[in-house]
RNA sequence: GCGCUCGUAGCUCAGCGGAUAGAGCAGCUGCCUUCUAAGCAGUUGGUCGCAGGUUCGAAUCCUGCCGAGCGCGCCA
């Protein structure tokens, strides 16, 4: 039996109780949960559902909490069911009941952990977004990691997600760049606001190469199309492919700068003042109105903005998702009054997370290493330094509400407190028990034939367990945004597999002849195969076969 | 000044209102003639920043204070 039957058993139970007592049933909930409890004299599971009804039908909580453990307790698979405390539900699962799971997990594989609870939400997710002026530096890449994972992460929930990278390759910033870039190019000293780093020389040697006579012009067109091609590779080598790169300058090429003003002016929150036009952001809880078309005519970034914002509504996202640095927090209050001026309600339209920053640390020290750039670190100098799988793993395991330091020894290491090793590790040991088995003739054999009452051990029945949580991890991982949960779960999930494996031998020594208990087995190894592989899967981590 | 985020073991961090707050590291001690020791077992370590409030129940929610980081342009 899974977590999320026995809940639905609680609750058959619970809606039992309730109709036997006449009371009234529109106070259950739609759904309910089981928990785990830490402690295990608080059984395999506990339920809270006779707290949490107590109180809305004016009943005893521990008498309501009798009433549903003698319903549930009759259930097939439960072995018992205990009230405890205020009126908590302890209940057991038959060991058969509970080694099942084993079987489920197997026969559903990759799609273990997936769910439909945001099936036919189109969600737009746009992050990392650099300017594409110089190389994605760290920051940017932790924005790839998490971003990456999350766009996993809901649509394992069912979610019909796009992800895009937004390319500001228009505006004064561009100007610099393509002045940066001819200076270069003509061995004079790129301009005092200009930027600066090899790589700068490099491109614009090659564009001179190609285009003898080059001027501003061709800098930029060029200087952009190979930036952004640089870009896009690091990304895709950080495995992180987006469904669409958009440039701004295709806002300005077709006029939806003008279309998006004309939109805002018909809500009626633009005004003229001092000779620039303005967006009234104030009406909607912003600190200050925002000029959208300055003085002298020019556009202004949040211009631009506002017409993305339009974009992505009208190519049909009903919930537009942004990840920006702590750097960037300020421009939560614009965004989504401008959202509230275009007549959506923010709440329900976008949704801006905010991330702290990074580090990349060697011996205590921040790390700045990067040939190319100068001062910056990279997306390549970090995978340089402690490859893709780790960096991944590092820039995921953490809630991006906080500030990381990655430490370059730490995870490079090969010891139990590399957790992305650890995590592996377990990918790698299932792998080879699979491969061993198959050599002595070993198989999982029918399904009907698995005999899940013999997986009694503590530590099987505690691996089992870990399997079950998998699909609830998933789903609240999506729902809050918060990738890490899964990394902290799958190092869990190892522990477990870890302990098993060491107090459980699954293949037969020697001569022994093949038994059931090793076919339950397997089917556990096998089980726990999948959930890791899924796992890592979502965080754009592989599982490998050895290490 | 205003806003956002953070404050949990010596260190790095988990903990979407539940029972005795967890993990790794660091320190100390054990386990490889059997499936990968990149592993396992044991042990030490806490006023959950402070003070109130809500609740049957608060590290978790609310308010205030203290401390740290970041942000508050007709910049991009």
């Amino acid at each position: 039996m899974t977590p999320a039957k026995l809940a639905e058993a609680v609750l058959a139970a619970a809606r039992a109780l309730f109709s036997e007592r006449g009371l009234d049933p529109a106070a259950l909930p739609a759904s309910t949960t089981v928990e785990r409890p830490r402690n295990p004299e608080h059984g395999d599971y506990a339920s809270t559902i006779a707290l949490q009804l107590a109180k809305k039908v004016r009943a005893q909580p521990r008498d309501l909490a009798a009433g549903i453990a003698d319903h549930l307790g009759r259930t097939p698979g439960v072995k018992s069911v205990e009230i405890a405390g205020p009126g908590f539900l302890n209940i057991r699962l038959d060991t058969a009941s509970a080694g099942q799971l084993a079987r489920v997990v197997v026969q559903t594989g990759r799609e273990y952990g997936h769910s439909d609870r945001l099936a036919g939400q189109r969600i737009n997710l746009e992050f990392v977004s650099a300017n594409p002026t110089g190389p994605v530096h760290i920051g940017g890449a932790r924005w790839a990691a998490l971003g990456d994972a999350l766009a996993r992460l809901l649509r394992a929930s069912g979610a019909d997600v796009g992800t895009e990278y937004y390319v500001n390759d228009a505006g004064a910033q561009i100007d610099r760049f393509a002045r940066s870039l001819e200076a270069a190019a003509g061995g004079r000293p790129v301009p005092e606001d200009g930027y600066a780093g090899e790589y700068i020389k490099q491109i614009a040697d090659a564009i001179k190469k190609d285009h003898p006579d080059a001027g501003e012009a061709t800098f930029r067109d060029e200087g952009v199309a190979r930036m952004l091609r640089e870009i896009r590779t690091s990304l895709a080598d950080f495995g992180v492919p987006f469904d669409l790169f958009f440039r701004e300058s295709d806002l300005h090429s077709r006029g939806e700068l003008e279309t998006a003003l004309a939109r805002l002016r018909e809500q009626g929150h633009v005004y003229d003042a001092a000779g620039a036009i303005w967006l009234r952001t104030t009406d909607f809880g912003d600190d200050k109105d925002r000029v959208l078309r300055k003085s002298d005519g020019e556009w202004t970034y949040f211009a631009a903005d506002c017409a993305y914002y339009l974009d992505k509504r009208e190519r049909g996202f009903e919930r537009l998702m942004m990840l920006l640095g702590a750097d960037h927090h300020g421009y939560i209050g614009r965004m989504r009054a401008m959202a509230a001026c275009f007549g959506d309600q923010p709440e329900r339209t976008l949704e801006i997370l905010i991330g702290q920053l990074v580090n990349l640390v060697k011996d205590g020290e921040p790390l700045r290493m990067s040939k190319r750039a100068g001062t910056v670190v990279t997306i390549e100098d970090l995978v340089e330094s402690i490859g893709v799988d780790a960096a991944r793993y590092a820039l995921a395991r953490f809630s991006s509400d906080s500030p990381i330091d990655i430490d370059v020894d730490l995870w490079t290491r090969s010891t139990r407190d590399n957790p992305v090793y650890y995590v592996q590790y377990v990918a790698a040991r299932t792998a080879s028990v699979s491969r061993n088995a198959a050599e002595v003739g070993l198989t999982r054999g029918e399904a009907d034939d698995f005999r899940p009452e013999l997986l009694g051990h503590e530590k099987e029945q505690d691996l089992l367990k870990a399997l079950g949580d998998y699909p609830a991890i998933v789903a609240a991982a999506a729902e809050l945004r918060e990738p890490h949960r899964v990394a902290r779960y799958l190092e869990e999930l190892a522990g477990s597999y870890h302990r098993f494996y060491d107090n459980c031998r699954i293949l037969p020594v020697g001569d022994e002849p093949i038994g059931d208990l090793h076919r339950a087995r397997l089917w556990l190894n096998d089980a726990t195969r999948t959930v890791i592989a899924n796992g890592l899967d979502l965080l754009g981590v592989s599982a490998p076969e050895r290490m």
